[in-house]
Order: C-alpha cells, then sequence, then structure tokens
DNA sequence: CTGAAAGCGCTAACAT
DNA sequence: ATGTTAGCGCTTTCAG
C-alpha cells in the first residue's frame, strides 16, 4: 500500500478517483508517490467494496464478423468518459453449433458486471431471461419482450431484399439462412411472406452455422442440385460471401448467372471485387444505442425498457441483376 | 449468501471448485440449492481473496482486422479446459494515430490479470516494459527482448513478398507502411535489403495508420502522382485491400496495371474476386502459442523467457503478375 | 469431513 | 481537510 506517503487511505482512494475534499497539494502528493511506488489502483478490490460495479459486460457472438466489430466499436464510443468500462466476451459460433452463448455469458455474470450488452444473444429466450433475472440485459439486433432491445426492423430488410430480387424478375430465389433460433426467423419469415405475394413458392436453406464456411458448403450443394435458382438472400455477409465462393468454384458468375444479396453491408461487403448488394443495418448505431441503453440501466435500474427499432437500408450494387435468359 | 444449506461458507466455496474435502452427497445439496436460489459464485470476490488472478488479459489492436479474431480463437484455444479465464481488452488504431496502448493496457491492469497477451503491442517499447514490470507480459507478432515474444519471420516474410515482385520484373516497388513503431519495422528493412540487393531504390510510403482507409487515401496519392509504381508491397491485407481500392477508383486493373501484395493471408485474401497475393503467419498458430506460453507464465513467473518465432509462407494469389508493358 | 477466524485491497459512513 | 472503523464475498489456515 503507498499509504507510506504519510496520509491515509481514504485519501489516496479520494485522490485518485478527484473526488472532493483532498486538497490539491495532498492529491498532487499522493499521485506522485503512487507514480513512484509503481502502485495502481485495484479496480477489482474497489468494485467489490461498492457493492457496484462500473462495468459492462459485452457479449460478442463472432469476431470473424466485422459486424462485431461494429457493434463494439459503437459501444464504446457510447461509454467514453463515463468511466464505465467495457469487458468483453465473446461466442464460438463453431462450437456445436455455435447454440446456447452458455459459458460466454456466464463468465460475464461470474465477474460480477452490472449490465450485459449482448450482441445477437443465440439460443432460446429463455436461456436469456434466467441471465436477466441475475443482472440487466440490453439486447441489440434482437428484440426480447421486457428486455431492453436495440434492433432494426429486420422483416423490412428483408422485404426489401427479396422485393429487389423480384423486380429484377427472379423467380427461383432461395433464402439461406443459419440453424433455426428464436429472434432469428423475421428475416426468414419476411422472404416467406414476400414470396407468396408473388405467388412464387418460397425455398428456405438452412445451413448448420450462420458462418462463411457453412454457407459455402450448402451453396454448392444447392447449385449443383436441381432446380438451381437464381438468386439467392443469404442472412448475412458472411453467408452470402459463401455463397459466391461455392459458385465461383463451380464456374457460376455473379451476377450474370447467379444473383446475390446479403444482409449487415459490412465493410467486405462494399470492396472492389465484391460490391455486394446488401441490407445496411448501421451497426455502429445500434452499438452506441445499446451502450445509451446500458448507461441509463445502470443508472436506474427498474426504469421501463427500451425498445428501439431501426430502419435498414437496401445498398444495391453489382452482385444482383436480371435472371439470366430472360423470358424469351 | 446461500449459508441456509445448513453448511459452512467453506463448505460452499469448496463444492464449487470441487476440491476434495466434501462428501459427495454434501456438494450435491450445496449445488441444488444453490441453483435454487440463483446463487453464482464471485469470482472477483474469490481473485481477490486468492491474491492471484486466474485471468490471463488479451489486448487486441483492432477488432476490425480479422487477424485478431484468429489470434483470439487461437488462445482461447490453448486455455480451453484450463480454468483460466482470458478478459479483452482493445485498442482504438483510428484514435491519436492508434498510437500507445495506453488506456487499453492500463485497464488490465487495474483489473489485476495474472498475465498480459499483448498481440501487435504499439507505442515505444519502454511503455511496454513498464506494463511488463507490474505483470508477466506474452507479446505476440512482436519481438520484445527479455520477454515472452511469440512471433513471426517478418524479415523472411518481406523478403519473400518482395522477391516475387522482384522476380515478375517489377522494378518500381513501393512498400506501403504505417506509422513508424518500434517493433514494425522488420519488413520495411527486409524490403529495402531486397531492393537494395537487386540494385533498384526502394521506395516506401508511410500512411498515418495501418488501416484500411489510411492506405486507400495514401495509395490514391501515389498512384496519382508521378513515376506510379508497378507494384505495391503493403504492410497488411487491410493495407493492401486500400491500395486495391484506391487503384480501382483510378480505373487502373490489378494485376493487369498494378501488382499488389498484402501481409497476414486473412480469410478475405482468399475470397473469390480478391485473390490476394500475401503473406501466411498464421495467426491462429501465433494465439495458441501465446496462450500455452501465457499458461506457463502464470505457473512460474519467472522461468526464462520464451522465444519463438516462425517461419511464414507466401501464397501466390492473382493480385501479382509481371508489370505492364515488359520491356520491348 | 466441517467450522471459526483472519484478511485480500478497497470504499463509505462517521468521526475529528 | 483528514483519519477511523466497518464491511464487500470470497479463500485459507488451523482447529474441532
Amino acid at each position: 500500500m503507498a499509504r507510506e506517503v504519510g496520509v491515509s487511505r481514504t485519501l489516496v482512494s479520494f485522490a485518485f478517483r478527484n473526488a472532493p475534499g483532498v486538497s490539491e497539494e495532498t492529491r498532487h502528493a499522493i499521485l506522485e508517490a503512487a507514480r513512484r511506488l509503481g502502485y495502481r489502483p485495484n479496480r477489482i478490490a474497489a468494485d467489490l467494496a461498492r457493492k457496484r460495479a462500473a462495468t459492462v459486460g459485452l457479449y460478442l457472438l463472432d469476431l470473424h464478423n466485422e459486424v462485431y466489430a461494429d457493434i463494439f466499436a459503437g459501444v464504446r464510443e457510447a461509454l467514453e468518459g463515463s468511466g464505465v468500462r467495457v469487458i468483453l466476451s465473446v461466442g464460438d459460433v463453431r462450437r456445436r453449433g455455435g447454440a446456447e452463448p452458455g459459458d460466454e455469458v456466464e463468465s460475464l455474470l461470474e465477474a460480477r458486471v452490472g449490465v450485459i450488452i449482448a450482441a445477437t444473444l443465440t439460443g432460446p429466450d429463455a436461456s436469456l431471461r434466467e441471465a436477466a433475472a441475475a443482472v440487466p440485459l440490453v439486447s441489440v439486433a434482437r428484440r426480447i419482450e421486457g428486455v431492453d432491445s436495440i434492433y432494426s426492423d429486420d422483416a423490412a430488410g428483408a422485404r426489401a431484399a427479396t422485393g429487389h430480387l423480384l423486380d429484377l424478375g427472379h423467380t427461383r430465389i432461395v433464402h439461406l439462412t443459419g440453424p433455426r433460433w428464436e429472434g432469428h426467423t423475421e428475416r426468414q419469415r419476411a422472404y416467406r411472406e414476400a414470396m407468396h405475394d408473388a405467388g412464387l413458392p418460397p425455398r428456405v436453406v438452412a445451413a448448420p452455422e450462420f458462418t462463411f464456411e457453412a454457407a459455402q458448403a450448402a451453396a454448392a450443394r444447392i447449385l449443383e442440385g436441381p432446380d438451381r435458382p437464381t438468386a439467392v438472400f443469404a442472412h448475412n455477409d458472411q453467408m452470402a460471401l459463401g455463397v459466391r465462393e461455392a459458385a465461383e468454384a463451380l464456374g457460376l458468375r455473379v451476377p450474370e448467372d447467379l444473383s446475390v444479396v446479403g444482409y449487415d453491408d459490412s465493410r467486405i461487403a462494399r470492396l472492389a471485387g465484391i460490391r455486394l448488394t446488401s441490407v445496411d443495418l448501421d451497426a455502429h448505431a445500434l452499438g452506441s444505442a445499446a451502450g445509451a441503453a446500458a448507461l441509463a440501466r445502470l443508472a436506474d435500474p427498474s426504469g421501463p425498457a427500451v425498445d428501439r427499432c431501426s430502419a435498414p437500408r437496401l445498398v444495391v450494387r453489382t452482385s444482383t441483376a436480371p435472371p439470366p435468359q430472360p423470358r424469351r
């Protein structure tokens, strides 16, 4: 302890938080001594003593998906200067199909964070509610009844995507999605609806994971199979990229032979050589709204749940075009 | 407290760590009661009491760069089942040029992690040594004298990359790098050396950040300027992508008009439509080696420093070709 | 096998 | 403006 400065521990504590009640002189002396002694306050102990953690736990599904980096950036921006720090926990999409946030969220709970921001939490609502019982939860990109939810209108996004393909004249459009988790079905539902409204048969293919690799494998099967679609609407950009890859491997050109649309509009979608038509949900904004909600929740644990739905935007690039051999 | 089960707190503690000395029956009763009461052990308090954190702090420079996701995956894999958890802290490349790991590492220190794994730590060695004084440090992708270092032979990688371009017949090759930080100069040095050996003038351009955006801007200037190079060797894939983007904007084709080589061989480099020639440093392996080193350090704080250098591998794809108008 | 007591490094009243 | 005294929720000797 740096109580060798001649002052009490209280003063040191006050000095470090530059709380009022410490003369400028003393504070200076304390900080100076601390530096000299290599002393650093122990936040762990501080949080424990304070019985309330100025920490938000951020659960990210998959670091390999750039969307989560955007969400993180947004959260950080919102928390900047608030003195609240964030501890991250990342999921493992590849493990047992990526279901159940399990351990990851559990570890946040054990670390006694004051609030958890969960980005695209997987698994059934039940396990979430359980977590939410222990600590306030802010759900990003997924609406959960009774829980702070910051999300984008998935139905509108999927409708725009499907509509775009329909407008181009496509009739054999498949929707490539992942495991059937709650809270991830809106896009699929809207797709089915749009197809139905157009008098076309929907065709949904579920890959075992929401990843590039899984999508690539599933797409290879679809494209080699009978009745090849002329367009694929993928659940996210990573999966859309997997579709492109499979198409390329089979000698199919995008968009001449196959149109592909993604979801997220991550930066990779915008790259030269990719130019993927995608639905932009502004992950950064989602993240900062979630950060703000988390701060509010920390301040008032019992306030009404936030329910913030934003409108996504379809960004048309060159991965979509009219189907090959238009009826003639 | 779940001391309502009729046993003492000691027992509860033991039961949860399934330490020996608790009858199977009691343990079961305790766990059951805990579940019923929604009790969860507080790791914060536990770490504090134990005076030794079973936690590694992982510092990642930039979530937008997929390499860090790979490193993370490697670290996690190495830590799996060890009971050691990891808390992440991510840098902010975009802030004030991305220098100084500052706050991020500081926050790890304050959280009293048992060891810090720093992936591509930026800033001068001095600030690192300071951190290393407080807690053991494992440096990934950067060699630091006297500190556990797990890295790839950058000089060899850069030599291979430059050599490849030279072999193709290029003579005007620029190396695009970022701010001049210690520990990031090997690639540049090897490039200069290779050029020199070939009797060609080196030309190094430093962008203000190691990012896509910064590279794009810098590349635009280079490509529009006089004496346009026929090849660019970028410090990493993100930057190489920025170069491609700038080239495309100017109507230059890759590789016909401009060859581009990156570094890291992140997945994005392999994508259809990109196919970037790049140097693979196997970030996943680097990560898991770092995780193992961290574990060893936790077990024996005073063992000799690990110094593990691996050999990178040049992966040639279609972003490189002979220069336009070969001498004729 | 089980329990009592001390203490980890801090914060938060409550004095002085 | 500064010092005192209790804990925070756990782990850890050390005794029953």
